[in-house]
DNA sequence: AAGATTACTGAGGTTACCTCATCATGAGGG
DNA sequence: CCCTCATGATGAGGTAACCTCAGTAATCTT
Protein backbone atom coordinates (compact mmCIF):
# COMPACT_ATOMS: atom_id res chain seq x y z
CA UNK A 1 0.00 0.00 0.00
CA UNK A 2 2.84 2.51 -1.37
CA UNK A 3 0.30 4.10 -3.35
CA UNK A 4 -1.33 5.76 0.14
CA UNK A 5 2.31 7.84 0.73
CA UNK A 6 2.52 8.69 -3.35
CA UNK A 7 -1.27 10.19 -3.07
CA UNK A 8 0.08 11.66 0.67
CA UNK A 9 3.06 12.94 -1.18
CA UNK A 10 0.82 14.45 -4.41
CA UNK A 11 -1.10 16.11 -1.84
CA UNK A 12 1.31 17.39 0.33
CA UNK A 13 3.20 19.03 -3.00
CA UNK A 14 -0.02 20.25 -4.33
CA UNK A 15 -0.75 22.08 -1.17
CA UNK A 16 2.47 23.92 -0.94
CA UNK A 17 1.89 24.93 -4.99
CA UNK A 18 -1.24 26.24 -3.71
CA UNK A 19 0.64 27.99 -0.78
CA UNK A 20 3.09 29.61 -3.23
CA UNK A 21 0.41 30.51 -5.62
CA UNK A 22 -1.31 32.63 -3.24
CA UNK A 23 1.84 34.25 -1.67
CA UNK A 24 2.45 34.91 -5.54
CA UNK A 25 -0.43 37.20 -5.44
CA UNK A 26 -0.69 38.73 -2.52
CA UNK A 27 0.61 42.10 -4.20
CA UNK A 28 -2.48 42.29 -5.95
CA UNK A 29 -4.86 41.64 -3.31
CA UNK A 30 -7.12 39.07 -5.24
CA UNK A 31 -8.71 36.34 -4.73
CA UNK A 32 -7.87 32.89 -6.56
CA UNK A 33 -11.10 33.06 -8.31
CA UNK A 34 -10.69 36.64 -9.37
CA UNK A 35 -7.06 35.90 -11.20
CA UNK A 36 -8.45 33.12 -12.24
CA UNK A 37 -11.02 35.09 -14.05
CA UNK A 38 -8.31 37.81 -14.80
CA UNK A 39 -6.52 34.94 -16.89
CA UNK A 40 -9.03 34.06 -18.72
CA UNK A 41 -10.00 37.31 -20.08
CA UNK A 42 -6.24 37.80 -20.77
CA UNK A 43 -6.05 34.68 -22.58
CA UNK A 44 -9.72 34.68 -24.33
CA UNK A 45 -10.12 38.84 -24.63
CA UNK A 46 -13.44 40.11 -24.54
CA UNK A 47 -15.93 37.54 -23.58
CA UNK A 48 -19.73 36.70 -22.66
CA UNK A 49 -19.69 36.67 -18.51
CA UNK A 50 -21.89 33.14 -19.30
CA UNK A 51 -18.98 32.44 -21.25
CA UNK A 52 -16.61 32.95 -18.40
CA UNK A 53 -18.48 31.38 -16.07
CA UNK A 54 -17.78 28.09 -18.14
CA UNK A 55 -14.35 28.96 -18.21
CA UNK A 56 -14.37 29.25 -14.66
CA UNK A 57 -16.23 25.63 -13.78
CA UNK A 58 -19.09 28.07 -11.55
CA UNK A 59 -22.22 29.13 -11.85
CA UNK A 60 -23.25 32.48 -13.81
CA UNK A 61 -24.37 34.26 -10.79
CA UNK A 62 -21.43 32.99 -9.20
CA UNK A 63 -19.25 34.35 -12.06
CA UNK A 64 -21.73 37.72 -11.57
CA UNK A 65 -20.16 38.55 -8.46
CA UNK A 66 -16.38 37.64 -9.37
CA UNK A 67 -16.72 40.21 -12.33
CA UNK A 68 -18.55 42.71 -9.36
CA UNK A 69 -14.95 42.66 -7.60
CA UNK A 70 -13.08 42.89 -10.79
CA UNK A 71 -15.35 45.83 -12.03
CA UNK A 72 -14.94 47.67 -8.52
CA UNK A 73 -11.35 47.84 -8.61
CA UNK A 74 -11.39 49.16 -11.90
CA UNK A 75 -9.57 45.80 -13.70
CA UNK A 76 -13.01 44.97 -15.85
CA UNK A 77 -15.71 46.71 -17.52
CA UNK A 78 -18.88 45.23 -18.50
CA UNK A 79 -20.06 46.02 -21.82
CA UNK A 80 -23.27 45.57 -24.03
CA UNK A 81 -22.92 43.03 -26.25
CA UNK A 82 -23.75 44.08 -29.70
CA UNK A 83 -24.92 41.22 -31.04
CA UNK A 84 -26.96 40.10 -28.02
CA UNK A 85 -28.43 42.77 -25.91
CA UNK A 86 -29.44 40.46 -23.60
CA UNK A 87 -25.63 39.40 -22.73
CA UNK A 88 -22.50 41.71 -20.90
CA UNK A 89 -18.97 41.39 -22.33
CA UNK A 90 -16.65 41.62 -19.90
CA UNK A 91 -13.40 43.15 -20.81
CA UNK A 92 -9.89 43.93 -18.98
CA UNK A 93 -9.52 47.42 -18.62
CA UNK A 94 -6.22 48.88 -19.49
CA UNK A 95 -5.19 48.77 -16.20
CA UNK A 96 -6.87 45.44 -15.93
CA UNK A 97 -4.53 44.50 -19.04
CA UNK A 98 -1.43 45.26 -16.99
CA UNK A 99 -2.14 43.93 -14.13
CA UNK A 100 -3.08 40.54 -15.84
CA UNK A 101 0.00 40.50 -17.73
CA UNK A 102 2.32 41.20 -14.32
CA UNK A 103 0.50 38.54 -12.84
CA UNK A 104 1.20 36.10 -15.56
CA UNK A 105 4.62 36.85 -15.07
CA UNK A 106 4.87 36.69 -11.37
CA UNK A 107 2.60 32.91 -11.63
CA UNK A 108 5.61 31.69 -14.42
CA UNK A 109 8.71 32.92 -12.15
CA UNK A 110 6.87 31.16 -9.16
CA UNK A 111 6.53 28.34 -11.32
CA UNK A 112 9.91 28.23 -12.68
CA UNK A 113 11.55 28.39 -9.31
CA UNK A 114 9.38 26.22 -8.04
CA UNK A 115 9.82 23.42 -10.64
CA UNK A 116 14.12 24.45 -10.94
CA UNK A 117 14.19 21.76 -8.09
CA UNK A 118 14.61 19.50 -10.82
CA UNK A 119 16.51 18.33 -13.49
CA UNK A 120 15.79 18.71 -17.35
CA UNK A 121 15.31 14.84 -17.21
CA UNK A 122 13.04 14.46 -14.22
CA UNK A 123 10.75 17.29 -15.67
CA UNK A 124 10.55 15.21 -18.86
CA UNK A 125 9.72 12.32 -16.60
CA UNK A 126 6.83 14.32 -14.53
CA UNK A 127 5.23 15.76 -17.39
CA UNK A 128 4.70 12.87 -18.94
CA UNK A 129 3.77 10.91 -16.25
CA UNK A 130 1.20 13.69 -15.44
CA UNK A 131 -0.29 13.61 -18.61
CA UNK A 132 -0.71 9.45 -18.36
CA UNK A 133 -2.24 10.49 -15.08
CA UNK A 134 -4.69 12.89 -16.81
CA UNK A 135 -5.93 10.45 -18.92
CA UNK A 136 -6.20 7.47 -16.98
CA UNK A 137 -8.29 10.13 -14.81
CA UNK A 138 -10.76 11.13 -16.94
CA UNK A 139 -11.16 7.26 -18.15
CA UNK A 140 -11.84 5.98 -15.04
CA UNK A 141 -14.00 8.54 -14.24
CA UNK A 142 -16.15 7.77 -17.06
CA UNK A 143 -16.81 4.02 -15.48
CA UNK A 144 -18.32 5.64 -12.87
CA UNK A 145 -20.22 8.21 -14.36
CA UNK B 1 8.18 29.06 -19.86
CA UNK B 2 7.24 25.38 -20.40
CA UNK B 3 7.24 25.73 -16.35
CA UNK B 4 3.36 27.06 -16.64
CA UNK B 5 2.31 23.93 -18.36
CA UNK B 6 4.26 21.59 -16.00
CA UNK B 7 2.23 23.85 -13.11
CA UNK B 8 -0.83 23.71 -14.74
CA UNK B 9 -0.73 19.82 -15.45
CA UNK B 10 0.06 19.37 -12.25
CA UNK B 11 -3.21 21.52 -10.97
CA UNK B 12 -5.43 19.36 -13.15
CA UNK B 13 -3.77 15.94 -11.84
CA UNK B 14 -4.83 17.11 -8.30
CA UNK B 15 -7.75 18.68 -9.17
CA UNK B 16 -8.98 14.94 -10.54
CA UNK B 17 -7.20 13.43 -7.47
CA UNK B 18 -9.56 15.59 -4.90
CA UNK B 19 -12.64 14.80 -7.07
CA UNK B 20 -12.24 11.16 -7.00
CA UNK B 21 -11.38 11.40 -2.87
CA UNK B 22 -14.71 13.77 -2.64
CA UNK B 23 -16.59 10.73 -4.73
CA UNK B 24 -14.95 7.98 -2.91
CA UNK B 25 -16.05 9.44 0.38
CA UNK B 26 -19.68 9.59 -0.95
CA UNK B 27 -20.90 6.81 0.42
CA UNK B 28 -20.02 8.34 4.26
CA UNK B 29 -21.83 11.67 3.33
CA UNK B 30 -18.81 13.29 5.27
CA UNK B 31 -17.26 16.55 4.10
CA UNK B 32 -13.41 16.71 3.81
CA UNK B 33 -12.46 18.47 6.66
CA UNK B 34 -14.42 15.56 9.04
CA UNK B 35 -13.13 12.34 7.38
CA UNK B 36 -9.37 14.42 7.51
CA UNK B 37 -10.90 14.73 11.66
CA UNK B 38 -11.84 11.02 11.16
CA UNK B 39 -8.04 10.19 10.16
CA UNK B 40 -6.36 12.04 12.30
CA UNK B 41 -8.05 10.13 15.47
CA UNK B 42 -7.74 6.91 13.74
CA UNK B 43 -4.01 7.40 13.33
CA UNK B 44 -3.27 9.50 17.02
CA UNK B 45 -5.84 8.02 19.09
CA UNK B 46 -7.73 9.86 21.63
CA UNK B 47 -7.10 13.39 21.66
CA UNK B 48 -8.07 16.73 22.92
CA UNK B 49 -9.87 18.80 20.43
CA UNK B 50 -7.00 21.72 20.28
CA UNK B 51 -4.71 19.15 19.41
CA UNK B 52 -7.09 18.30 16.67
CA UNK B 53 -7.06 21.54 15.58
CA UNK B 54 -3.46 21.69 15.18
CA UNK B 55 -3.71 18.33 13.13
CA UNK B 56 -5.78 20.09 11.08
CA UNK B 57 -4.64 22.79 10.51
CA UNK B 58 -7.99 25.06 11.52
CA UNK B 59 -8.68 27.16 14.89
CA UNK B 60 -10.02 25.56 17.69
CA UNK B 61 -13.32 27.22 17.34
CA UNK B 62 -13.75 25.82 13.95
CA UNK B 63 -12.62 22.24 15.08
CA UNK B 64 -15.75 22.58 17.47
CA UNK B 65 -18.07 22.57 14.57
CA UNK B 66 -16.38 19.35 13.34
CA UNK B 67 -16.34 17.48 16.10
CA UNK B 68 -20.23 18.88 16.98
CA UNK B 69 -21.00 17.29 13.17
CA UNK B 70 -19.22 14.15 13.89
CA UNK B 71 -20.52 14.11 17.26
CA UNK B 72 -24.37 14.57 15.73
CA UNK B 73 -23.69 11.20 13.66
CA UNK B 74 -23.12 9.23 16.00
CA UNK B 75 -18.67 8.60 14.77
CA UNK B 76 -17.18 10.64 17.75
CA UNK B 77 -17.90 11.61 21.74
CA UNK B 78 -16.77 14.39 23.43
CA UNK B 79 -15.63 12.73 27.18
CA UNK B 80 -13.69 15.10 30.03
CA UNK B 81 -9.58 15.10 29.85
CA UNK B 82 -9.04 14.06 33.55
CA UNK B 83 -6.32 16.26 33.60
CA UNK B 84 -7.41 18.98 32.81
CA UNK B 85 -11.23 19.96 33.61
CA UNK B 86 -10.80 22.42 30.86
CA UNK B 87 -10.20 20.17 28.31
CA UNK B 88 -11.73 17.81 26.15
CA UNK B 89 -11.01 14.97 24.65
CA UNK B 90 -12.13 13.76 21.42
CA UNK B 91 -12.39 10.02 21.47
CA UNK B 92 -13.88 7.67 18.43
CA UNK B 93 -16.94 5.50 19.30
CA UNK B 94 -17.01 1.70 17.53
CA UNK B 95 -19.20 2.80 15.19
CA UNK B 96 -17.12 6.17 14.62
CA UNK B 97 -14.13 3.34 14.28
CA UNK B 98 -15.01 1.10 12.11
CA UNK B 99 -16.25 3.80 9.80
CA UNK B 100 -13.24 5.35 9.80
CA UNK B 101 -10.62 2.33 8.83
CA UNK B 102 -13.42 1.37 6.11
CA UNK B 103 -13.01 4.99 4.70
CA UNK B 104 -9.15 4.56 4.90
CA UNK B 105 -9.13 1.55 3.13
CA UNK B 106 -11.27 2.95 0.23
CA UNK B 107 -9.04 5.36 0.03
CA UNK B 108 -6.26 2.85 -0.03
CA UNK B 109 -8.01 1.33 -3.20
CA UNK B 110 -9.02 4.59 -4.63
CA UNK B 111 -5.15 6.02 -4.83
CA UNK B 112 -4.43 2.72 -6.09
CA UNK B 113 -6.56 2.72 -8.83
CA UNK B 114 -5.75 6.45 -9.50
CA UNK B 115 -1.69 5.28 -9.83
CA UNK B 116 -2.14 2.15 -11.37
CA UNK B 117 -1.90 3.30 -14.55
CA UNK B 118 1.31 3.70 -14.12
CA UNK B 119 4.42 0.96 -13.99
CA UNK B 120 6.40 0.60 -11.65
CA UNK B 121 9.21 2.62 -12.80
CA UNK B 122 6.81 5.71 -13.25
CA UNK B 123 5.55 5.09 -9.70
CA UNK B 124 9.44 5.39 -8.43
CA UNK B 125 10.05 8.26 -10.43
CA UNK B 126 7.22 10.52 -8.98
CA UNK B 127 7.51 9.26 -5.93
CA UNK B 128 11.32 10.67 -5.74
CA UNK B 129 10.68 13.54 -8.08
CA UNK B 130 7.58 14.50 -5.59
CA UNK B 131 9.97 14.17 -3.17
CA UNK B 132 12.82 16.75 -4.06
CA UNK B 133 9.70 19.45 -4.73
CA UNK B 134 8.49 18.31 -1.37
CA UNK B 135 12.16 19.75 0.40
CA UNK B 136 12.83 22.04 -2.63
CA UNK B 137 9.44 24.30 -1.56
CA UNK B 138 9.94 24.36 1.97
CA UNK B 139 13.48 25.27 1.41
CA UNK B 140 12.42 28.16 -0.73
CA UNK B 141 9.06 28.99 1.67
CA UNK B 142 11.85 30.02 3.96
CA UNK B 143 13.81 32.11 1.95
CA UNK B 144 10.66 34.16 1.68
CA UNK B 145 9.56 33.86 5.64
C1' DA C 1 -47.46 37.64 -32.28
C1' DA C 2 -47.49 34.25 -28.66
C1' DG C 3 -44.65 31.09 -26.27
C1' DA C 4 -40.40 29.09 -25.13
C1' DT C 5 -35.66 29.92 -24.25
C1' DT C 6 -31.61 32.46 -22.89
C1' DA C 7 -28.51 35.99 -20.29
C1' DC C 8 -27.95 38.17 -16.45
C1' DT C 9 -28.98 39.49 -11.55
C1' DG C 10 -31.67 39.97 -6.89
C1' DA C 11 -32.72 37.29 -2.91
C1' DG C 12 -31.50 34.12 0.11
C1' DG C 13 -29.02 29.77 1.58
C1' DT C 14 -24.79 26.70 2.58
C1' DT C 15 -20.14 25.41 3.84
C1' DA C 16 -16.07 25.98 5.90
C1' DC C 17 -13.53 28.69 7.66
C1' DC C 18 -12.32 33.14 10.66
C1' DT C 19 -11.97 36.62 15.04
C1' DC C 20 -13.42 38.30 19.38
C1' DA C 21 -15.62 37.84 23.85
C1' DT C 22 -16.90 34.78 27.60
C1' DC C 23 -16.52 31.30 31.12
C1' DA C 24 -14.37 27.76 33.67
C1' DT C 25 -10.17 25.97 35.01
C1' DG C 26 -5.24 25.83 35.93
C1' DA C 27 -0.57 27.84 37.24
C1' DG C 28 2.54 30.99 39.39
C1' DG C 29 3.73 34.97 42.70
C1' DG C 30 3.32 37.45 46.92
C1' DC D 1 -4.54 31.61 50.37
C1' DC D 2 -5.86 34.83 46.99
C1' DC D 3 -4.97 37.39 43.07
C1' DT D 4 -3.61 37.71 38.48
C1' DC D 5 -2.64 35.85 34.19
C1' DA D 6 -2.81 32.11 30.81
C1' DT D 7 -5.33 28.43 28.57
C1' DG D 8 -9.30 25.23 26.57
C1' DA D 9 -13.52 25.25 24.72
C1' DT D 10 -17.43 27.62 23.02
C1' DG D 11 -21.17 31.50 21.92
C1' DA D 12 -21.81 35.22 18.84
C1' DG D 13 -21.16 37.07 14.73
C1' DG D 14 -18.61 37.71 10.26
C1' DT D 15 -16.57 36.50 5.48
C1' DA D 16 -15.56 34.22 0.98
C1' DA D 17 -17.02 31.59 -2.48
C1' DC D 18 -19.90 29.04 -3.97
C1' DC D 19 -25.07 27.39 -4.73
C1' DT D 20 -30.43 27.45 -6.29
C1' DC D 21 -34.54 29.72 -7.49
C1' DA D 22 -37.20 33.45 -9.27
C1' DG D 23 -37.59 37.54 -12.02
C1' DT D 24 -36.74 40.65 -16.04
C1' DA D 25 -35.35 41.81 -20.55
C1' DA D 26 -34.16 40.19 -24.97
C1' DT D 27 -34.07 36.75 -28.54
C1' DC D 28 -35.60 32.73 -31.09
C1' DT D 29 -39.33 29.52 -32.77
C1' DT D 30 -43.40 28.57 -34.89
Amino acid sequence: MSDETLAEAFWAVARQLRLRARETLTPWEITPAQSRAMMTLLRHGTIRLSALADHLGIAPRSTTEVVDALQDRGLVERQPDPQDRRATLVVLTPGGSEAAQAMREARAAESESFFNELNAEDRADLTRILGTLRQGATAAGKQRG
